[in-house]
RNA sequence: GUGGAUGUAGCUCAGUUGGUUAGAGUGACGGAUUGUGGUUCCGAAGGUCGUGGGUUCGAGACCCAUCUUCCACC
């Protein structure tokens, strides 16, 4: 995997960049759509890429694990195959997944005892079985396990957790060394920066995890609660210490204003469930704002759904008739917003790059900003 | 025609021996959702208790009449 530094812009931290991996390019800064079971829900991987412009995107550890299942897996050759997305993929590790779900799980040394979400079956994942999940799932960028405590953890808390993830993310570099790739494609594993919202602690993390000189570099644990502001204040602190020439994600984040502010200080990718999930809920994405394409003040608007779209759903559709399909709890609801909303976030994300070239993000953005927070 | 049931929020229904401001679910309305369980949560709105009399300090509840809908029997 290949990194390469194109473009800083003069006023922030702000860069533009291009990832090369075995299954293709990135341009960055870049919003990955959220795919957790090797399906963009909704909507066909064709549309994902050929209208939305997505260039990478998330599948999940946890779930691919419970379902298909590893051996399902491997026998596919790996979830490009068998998804037949075939250009770049990310997996996250599960770890997320396995603490959002707290009621069912047991955090131990070894690793996390939990049951499955899908038949209350007790299944164990540990830095070295999630390693091994990930390669035979094949994704080209993999995530290190590690905890994610929630965003009031309380500094004696934090500072286990962070001590755990530490540890386990040794274990998860030694098995990364140990392991070779299934399907003939490089496997980059990112470490994730945790230490919840105290500076020195975020700051010791980011430190600790240059020692394993990784392809990439996440930071995780944020908009899990804690203030906005607390958490572009964290994003500043380990963007500090985090090297330049590698890039820089920021894990599950957000709207649009918090990609943008992400982008100022430094960040290169971002994921978020938000713009296909709030899709399904009815919440549009423009420039001007965001729509609740379920209130009634659509239900006359023949307008098209989003008038400089480019996606073909966002002029051949209108507002009136996606709000009926709200209404309806039609399929088709689901799909039109979720892909309005992924093609608007790699247009936002485009442009980002565009005016980080162009010299004048900085500008452009404290505008972009305070018209994307509107509610429309 | 006779007998029996029924009527409470837009819809489906609770509502104790008569006792504070008549509730729930659902829908409709609005908000939330940040490394996805096609989710979940929150808020506010919504009532001439079929109608008219009566008993009572007090009636959604008891009595009378009447109307609605349903059932059974002639």
């Amino acid at each position: 995997m290949k990194f390469t530094l194109q473009h800083k812009d003069p006023l922030s931290k702000a860069r533009a960049a291009e990832i090369v991996t075995d299954h293709g390019v990135i341009h960055t800064p870049i919003f990955m759509p959220v795919g957790t079971a090797a399906a963009m829900k909704g909507i066909f991987h064709r549309d994902v890429k050929e209208e939305a412009k997505a260039q990478i995107i998330l599948a999940n550890t946890y779930h691919l694990y419970l379902r298909p299942g590893m051996d399902i897996l491997e026998k596919a050759g790996g979830v490009h195959r068998f998804s037949t997305w075939e250009g770049p993929m990310l997996t996250d590790s599960g770890g997320f997944q396995v603490f959002s779900l707290a009621d069912c799980r047991k955090l131990t040394e070894e690793g996390c005892h939990f049951r499955s979400h899908i038949d209350g079956s007790k299944h164990l994942f540990t830095p070295e079985s999630v390693i091994d999940t990930e390669r035979t799932i094949g994704a080209d960028i993999m995530m290190a396990f590690d905890e994610c405590p929630p965003g009031d953890a309380p500094r004696d808390y934090a500072t286990k957790s962070l001590q755990l993830t530490e540890r386990w993310l040794d274990r998860c570099f030694n098995r990364y060394h140990q392991t070779e790739p299934k399907y003939g494609h490089y496997q980059a594993l990112f470490p994730i920066v945790q230490g919840c919202t105290y500076p020195d602690l975020r700051a010791h993390a980011a430190e600790n995890v240059l020692q394993y000189k990784a392809d990439g570099h996440a930071i995780g644990g944020l908009a899990v609660g804690e203030p906005t502001e607390v958490m572009y204040e964290m994003i500043e602190v380990v963007n500090a210490i985090l090297p330049e020439d590698k890039p820089r994600y920021l894990m599950g984040v957000g709207t649009p204003s918090n990609i943008l502010e992400g982008i100022e200080r430094g960040v290169d990718m971002f994921d978020c469930v938000m713009p296909t999930r709030n899709g399904r809920n009815g919440q549009l994405f423009t420039w001007e704002g965001t729509i609740n394409i379920r209130n009634k003040k659509w239900e006359d608007d023949f307008s098209p759904i989003d008038p400089s779209g480019t996606a073909f759903v966002d002029t051949l559709y209108s507002k009136a008739y996606l709000h009926h399909l709200v209404t309806c709890q039609e399929m088709l609801a689901a799909q039109i917003a979720s892909l309005h909303n992924i093609a608007f976030y790699l247009r936002l994300v485009t442009a980002a790059r565009q005016h980080i070239i162009a010299g004048d993000f900085k500008a452009w953005k404290d505008v972009a900003v305070t018209k994307l927070a509107k509610r429309l």
